[in-house]
DNA sequence: TCGGCCCTTTGTGTATACAGTGAAAGGAGT
DNA sequence: ACTCCTTTCACTGTATACACAAAGGGCCGA
């Protein structure tokens, strides 16, 4: 794999899990010593997550990682609703009905045995199936590209919500629903049952930073020691 | 300005306009010296243009101009619908109002006036007016990236059509639709009105095609020489 | 004459050197 | 003591050098 890959990867990885926290600097001689790579192929990686919107040139300092702040999280999923409701609509009009009948009963399953620790990472791989087939299978690579720009967001947001069992076995529900209408090939009832999950995923994120202006995740994460050592 | 900006901006409206055809190889050392920069300034506006899908890596062959099919065609307007009735309902429910009482004003005059050949020039600047409107209007910066990711390839569509004087004038009346409805604050008018200009839009762009399976520009454009000596 | 192998050439990926610019800190003057 | 100016440092933007990989052509052998 070509150095540039890894350092993207890297550096991507860290800013939807939150160990590269909003606002922190992207020095290209810093990140190139921490990752062993010289400042080509970070220069290349930063490219990449600033058009990503991962990163952004913040004046004079340079590259940061970019903020997320409520008004984010709600225009985000303004723009989720939009493509997913279309993307489901074309998969229910289009797509591969048997397809979606398997991963309608995957959920059903995975509901059912949502209590191993283990067992939400299965589910979380689960959902990326689904948004993987609805990208497929909607016949439309634009449409698949701006979800595929947009969903590396919703995993950053994805942290700032508690894992409580009891939403988890919800979601579940609702991504089902989502599958069987989109198996039934029913256009408009594999939209409204993406709106009905995005509101509740909406109103549970919510509910989860209740009260605070700025975002944080759920769990504190172990901060890493790099940004002691750029101040 | 910096040099890769440069780069990219003129390797961009390259593509836009068709100088540069789809498929054209766009080797690094060849454009550095074409463009008279040095290949990281080219390195980094390649990205940007494989960020965007006006460029892609096919294969071994380095990195080419995307090509464009009748396919791609549908597939863009169906994502430009999804997004710009969105756009436009959003912008008629929380938008500046005066701003578009302006612009409804403004396409009238247009149409009246759309013979002269610099009156069509002035003519696409509204329309740009009218879209920039709309992505600040319709708050939600999110839609407005994808929006903005979306146009330079429908740019690069406009150049498929004849620019018919009747054409012309019925996009006119349709743009003061749109813009009246969301001066109006009617959310649900302004998306249909927005289906509407794209409907006869797509149709109009079908029909400059008739027949063709690979899409060629109206007018045919005046070669570079690079391509040849590219080979 | 045809096919296979080797060599050369071209192009990308990476590292590094160099220059220009902006910011910050320290010293001097009022 | 405070403010302004100067100097220095650090960072980005750009250029270039080097290594490796692949493809194409030419040559040699069968």
């Amino acid at each position: 794999m070509r150095a540039s890959d890894r350092a993207y990867h890297q550096l991507r990885q860290e800013i939807i899990t939150w160990r590269l926290a909003p606002g922190t600097v992207l020095a290209e001689v810093e990140q190139a010593g921490r990752l062993g790579v010289s400042r080509t192929p970070v220069r290349e990686a930063l490219s990449r997550l600033m058009a990503e919107g991962l990163a952004a040139t913040e004046g004079r300092r340079g590259v940061v990682v970019a903020e997320l702040s409520v008004t984010d999280l709600e225009q985000l999923f303004e723009l989720r609703e939009t493509l997913e409701r279309k993307a489901a609509g074309l998969a229910a009009a289009r797509g591969d009905r048997g397809r979606f009948r398997r991963l309608h009963e995957q959920f059903l399953h995975a509901e059912a045995s949502l209590d191993a620790p283990e067992e939400v990472e299965a589910y979380y791989a689960l959902v990326g199936e689904l948004d993987a087939a609805l990208d497929e299978e909607c016949g439309n690579a634009y449409l698949a590209l701006s979800l595929r720009q947009l969903r590396p967001h919703l995993q950053r947001l994805r942290r700032l919500a508690h894992d409580q069992p009891e939403r988890l076995a919800a979601s579940a529900r609702e991504h089902a629903a989502i599958a069987a209408a989109v198996a039934d090939g029913n256009p408009g009832l594999a939209a409204a049952a993406t709106t009905v999950h995005l509101s509740a995923s909406l109103k549970h994120l919510h509910h989860s930073q209740s009260g605070q202006g700025t975002l944080a995740p759920a769990h504190s994460v172990h901060l890493t020691t790099h940004e002691s050592e750029s101040r």
